[in-house]
DNA sequence: ATGGTAGTAGAACTA
């Protein structure tokens, strides 16, 4: 099973970058996150035609999130809660087979005195209560997507200036690992031990080109899956091409065995 | 230290 992560900045603007990497890699799942689309404007044709299937919740202009799969997910579920509609465009999930698969954008949170940073670490905490209300850890459970967290210093290009961020601190990084002991491991760092790989890099700058970008999405998982994966990596050939635009983040994707019958 | 870019909009806002 291979499965990946991206956040487009604009799913239909994106669409001359998704559909070509998509028929090139052929992930079972692809999470995306930053659609910012509502649901009725979501662009289901040009997937379908590629023969993957939908499940997306989003709102006009900001955040969204979409799970694009080669089989179509059972029990799919946006928010914390059943009906949760200020939650749902920042969370989606859903079962393929055996494998709980979950999307988050976790909020940004803009400055760290703001009511946005406070939402952020809120949104973390409602996240592991949800964890520990709907799932028990020895399941097989993807999460990935945009997590807004930077875990490590090798995870920023630059970790003294950037120490304090809202995407890298120490309160912030307690936190983060607090909901990672419910159960998750970094199947990306599992696989890829060494400084310098980045999944994301700000337009502002050339960013790319220095290798000057943030590690902030992220492919965890629990015990079953950390044991079942084979490779995981950064694909930055889409952050680097000019024509059709990029996204300012690039695909993560890591591979799995398939779960023991 | 500030501002740099991009997307959605059709002026600021979010990142």
């Amino acid at each position: 099973m291979r499965i990946a992560t991206f956040n487009a900045n604009s799913i239909r603007t994106r669409l001359p970058v998704i559909l070509p990497w998509l028929l090139e890699h052929r992930p079972d799942v692809l999470a995306v996150q930053e659609t910012k689309v509502q649901d009725s404007d979501f662009p289901v044709d040009p997937f379908t035609e590629i023969g993957y299937s939908c499940a997306f919740k989003g709102q006009k202009s900001y955040n969204g999130v979409a799970l694009i799969t080669r089989e179509p997910l059972a029990e799919i579920r946006t928010g914390f809660f059943p009906d949760d509609t200020q939650n749902g465009p920042r969370l989606i999930r859903g079962r393929m087979g055996d494998v709980w698969i979950i999307n988050a954008y976790v909020p940004q949170g803009r400055d760290r005195d703001s009511e946005h940073y406070a939402g952020k670490l809120e949104w973390l905490n409602q996240f592991r209560a949800m964890l520990e209300r709907e799932y028990v850890p020895d399941q097989p459970i993807i999460w990935t997507g945009d997590l807004n967290v930077a875990p490590e210093p090798m995870d920023v290009h630059d970790p003294k200036s950037l120490d304090g961020h809202v995407c890298f601190n120490s309160e912030l990084t307690a936190l983060f690992y607090e909901v990672c002991a419910w159960g998750f491991h970094d199947v990306f760092r599992r696989h890829r031990p060494d400084p310098g790989e980045y999944s994301y890099f700000d337009y502002r700058g050339a960013t790319v080109y220095k290798n000057k970008g943030w590690r902030i999405d992220h492919i965890l998982g629990t015990r079953r899956m950390l044991d079942l994966s084979t490779d995981a990596w950064i694909d930055l050939k889409p952050r680097k091409i000019r024509d059709p635009k990029p996204s300012d983040h690039t695909f993560m994707i890591a591979d799995f065995q398939n779960l023991p019958r």
